[in-house]
DNA sequence: TCATACCGGGG
DNA sequence: GTGTACGGTATGA
């Protein structure tokens, strides 16, 4: 049973792409998992939705009945268990099946009724692929591996942003083979663009993807290309059936429709492929582990290691004007672009199509959803009905506020060999070890689920280490591990999402995993505490703490283990990490000197896109040798910043700030003579008083006190101008106040004032830098747990 | 200075 | 007919 609630039950296999019309019609399309050989099969299914009341179809007279004698036109069921949503109705034709409810709810209600989502949580319609996918209990892809399906990434280059002004003048391809076109208008009018989009289709209908992608593919090239078309008159044939014209869903995260409602958020859709956006993948993938730098296209491919050496790189408003010149490097940068999309989709995708192997939604669905809202709901909806139970419907809270984890500072300043204590997955082990779950779930199906992935994803993890490195089978059941991870952790964010949002909700059942969640990192910290540790900062689910000096790494391992063996089982405490020394600032914000000599900067008060570039080398500089207690190397990174600072020996891009611009010219110009504005007066003084908002510039004070604008290193051989005219005095003052601050928890106020003196106003007596130490100061917080070694 | 609103991406 | 969270930045009181 737990079985088909996490995978469905029917096995056919190959399904790449479903598409279901609500007369009863579904088009499969399956690719043999031997011979790669697409087939498309059409089945009828019979709509169906879930009522809280029957009595809304009592009207039908002879035309309901009950679900044995199926010659009724409408039929229906009524399901087990107090659930509101108990009464499963269904008919040959989704119209049918709404236009009785609506009139029955008509009658009910004394007015008419549109439609069934103003009945709101009395009824459960699903779009009809779901429902198709739920009854028959099939899934996508069962047999197939990710290399199975057929993938085309395409990306449009164009004039600017805004499809209402812009054009698309090249299109780069990545067929499924691997092979590449650059497609590009022939001129700069109208009838070049419509000749360029309908070369774009016959291509792209000729390879015959299951799946097309491309970074920010729903919020960029398609929206885009669906409004040149339009604009144009080309039909936009890239679905596998139906009339051309691309489709619309309703989605949270999608582009604006473009109609009379500015709210209304739609993903567009062709029926028969699956448009996949690598940005989903890349957020989904970067939830987890938060180390991208940013998550464009170009950044992502970089850090995964998937950027070739010789990427051109062109910037964003400027790829028109140098195609223009030398439209070679163009065709190069799209290629690449496509290129890259490929490469990052295999490596982050495998989890949204693992996920497809399970849920019953289509894969493009998987691949943007959240997992609480957008797996969890749909697995619980195919285990209930699959059960015979009645649903409960959405339920607000009863006001209870949820409450979340516990935050500790136990310390500031520096500590040495220090070690990262956690708990993997703390909150669905805490669910699973007191079986914590969704009071209205009586099926206890959540906790099924999550036993069961829990499991299943051991498994998926062993057969991964088996499978040879970089072979289709170890990606596939890496994919399989991560879409676990990513349900799994996503079940107490399913109980805590609050009525509105999710079907089983349940805060008490939150609350109770937050307060166990408390209570373990309570017991971690004094037990910890009372073997000598010196505790330093407590989260959720880890603690850093300071080992004494006489431990060695393996009385480190000794005491994590035995405390980890006081904590209920199911629930493992593992050492994470383990560093030479750390700087803590604030709470979730500090440095760590890993054994290796590498340093961590978390937080903040640490890394922050605006700080200026001088500023930042000076504080890695300055931690660096504060970590090895080389204060005179901390005195030393001061003097010579200063130094470089006063001679004009740093540039001036090193004293620029990276600003986001968000008033338009005019805008500010409304509001320049209430409130100056240096990021404005620096386009203004730097001629560039045409900008708009959103655009981003780096700034920087000049010695009158003025602001104006430094060229981006990457805007190319054009700008590289360096007058250095920089306001000294400010940034040495900015040096002192906004990045030396940052070590003010390292020292005692007089030793912080004597290392980061000036060196041009000598004080009356000379501190020696060569006797400070750094200090480690304790909160109070400590004594919660009492002192250490005691 | 502190609270809160909102953005993340694409040419 | 949908729906993350989180850390950072921009804004207004």
């Amino acid at each position: 049973m737990e079985d088909e609630w996490l995978w469905g039950w029917d096995p056919t296999p190959g399904i790449v792409s479903v598409w279901a019309e609500p007369g009863g019609r579904a088009t499969v399309w399956r690719r043999d998992p031997v011979t790669g050989e697409l087939v498309r099969e059409v089945e009828r299914f019979r709509p169906w939705m879930l009522l809280d009341r029957i009595d809304d179809l009592r009207h039908l007279g002879s035309a309901l009945g009950g679900d044995i004698e199926g010659s009724a036109r409408i039929r229906y069921r009524e399901l087990d268990g107090a659930g509101a949503l108990r009464f499963l109705v269904s008919a040959d034709d989704a119209r049918t099946l709404s236009d009785a409810v609506l009139a029955g709810a008509a009658i009910r209600l004394g007015r008419p009724v549109r439609h069934v989502a103003e009945l709101g949580d009395g009824v459960l319609s699903l779009p009809p692929e779901e429902q198709y996918l739920v009854t028959t209990g099939r899934t996508y892809f069962r047999d197939l591996s990710f290399d199975h399906l057929r993938r085309l990434q395409f990306d449009l280059e164009t004039t600017g942003l805004d499809p209402r002004r812009d054009r698309i003048f090249m299109v780069s391809v990545r067929h499924p083979d691997g092979s590449l076109d650059v497609l590009e208008a022939r001129d700069a009018t109208d009838g070049g663009e419509a000749d360029l989009i309908r070369r774009l289709v016959d291509v792209v209908r000729a390879s015959d993807p299951d799946v097309i992608e491309n970074h920010n593919l729903h919020g960029f090239d398609l929206p885009f290309l669906d409004r040149r078309a339009r604009r144009l008159g080309v039909p936009l044939a890239l679905g596998r059936i139906g009339p051309p014209g691309l489709r619309q869903r309703a989605a949270r995260r999608g582009a604006a429709a473009g109609d009379s409602d500015e709210r209304r958020r739609v993903r567009l859709m062709a029926p028969g492929r699956e448009l996949i956006d690598t940005l989903d993948a890349v957020r989904r993938y970067d939830f987890s582990t938060r180390e991208l730098p940013s998550h464009g296209l170009k950044a992502v491919a970089r850090h995964l290691g998937v950027a070739r050496p010789d990427r051109e790189y062109v910037r964003g408003d400027q790829i028109y004007t140098v195609y223009q010149r030398d439209p070679d490097r163009i065709r190069r940068y799209a290629t690449a672009d496509v290129e890259e999309v490929a490469a990052i989709a295999r490596l982050l995708g495998g989890a949204a199509f693992a996920l497809a192997q399970m849920a019953p939604r289509r894969y493009e669905r998987l691949a943007d959803a959240g997992a609480a809202t957008g797996v969890i709901d749909p697995l619980l909806v195919r285990a209930y009905l699959r059960a015979g139970a009645a649903l409960p419907a959405h339920e607000p809270g009863d006001g209870t506020p949820h409450s979340g984890a516990a935050l500790y500072l136990f310390a500031s300043g520096v500590a040495r060999r220090v070690v990262k204590a956690d708990v993997a997955s703390l909150y669905p082990s805490l669910m699973r070890a007191y079986h914590i779950g969704p009071s209205r779930d009586r099926l206890g199906a959540l906790l099924a689920l999550v036993d069961r992935l829990v499991e299943q994803r051991l498994l998926a993890k062993a057969r991964a280490r088996a499978a040879p490195a970089g072979s289709a089978e170890r990606h596939t059941h890496e994919a399989m591990s991560a879409a676990m991870k990513i349900v799994v952790n996503s079940a107490y964010g399913y109980l805590a999402a609050g009525g509105e949002l999710t079907r089983f909700a349940d805060v008490h059942a939150a609350n109770e995993v937050t307060r166990r969640g408390r209570e373990v990192l309570e017991l971690m910290c004094r037990e910890l505490a009372a073997r000598g540790a010196t505790l330093i900062e407590a989260d959720t689910d880890g603690v850093y703490f300071a080992a004494p000096e006489a431990w060695s790494e393996a009385d480190e391992r000794r005491v994590v283990s035995e405390v980890a063996a006081l904590l209920p089982s199911l629930v493992q405490l593992e050492l994470e990490g383990r560093y030479a020394a750390m700087l803590s600032h604030e709470p979730k914000n500090y440095a760590l000197l890993v054994y290796d000599g590498d340093l961590l900067l978390r937080g903040v008060a640490f890394r922050s896109s605006r700080a200026e570039p001088f500023g930042e080398r000076f504080l890695r500089r300055a931690i660096s040798g504060l970590l090895v207690d080389d204060v005179v190397g901390v005195r030393d990174a001061y003097l010579a910043t200063v130094a470089a600072l006063r001679r004009r020996t740093l540039s001036t891009y090193d004293v620029s700030s990276r600003v986001r611009l968000t008033k338009t010219p005019v805008q500010y110009i409304a509001s320049r003579e209430k409130r100056r504005e240096l990021p404005y007066e620096a386009m203004l003084a730097s001629g560039r008083a045409s900008w708009s908002a959103g655009d981003r510039a780096r700034v920087y004070r000049t010695s009158s006190g003025q602001g104006k604008v430094v060229t981006e290193p990457d805007d190319g051989p054009e700008g590289a101008a360096d007058p250095r005219d920089y306001d000294v005095d400010h940034y040495v003052r900015v040096l002192r106040e906004s990045f030396a601050v940052r070590l003010a928890r390292a020292f005692t106020g007089e030793d912080f004032a004597a290392i980061f003196a000036d060196p041009d106003q000598p004080s009356l007596f000379e501190p020696s830098i060569e006797t400070i130490r750094p200090i480690l100061t304790i909160t109070s917080q400590q004594r919660v747990f009492g002192p250490p070694g005691e």
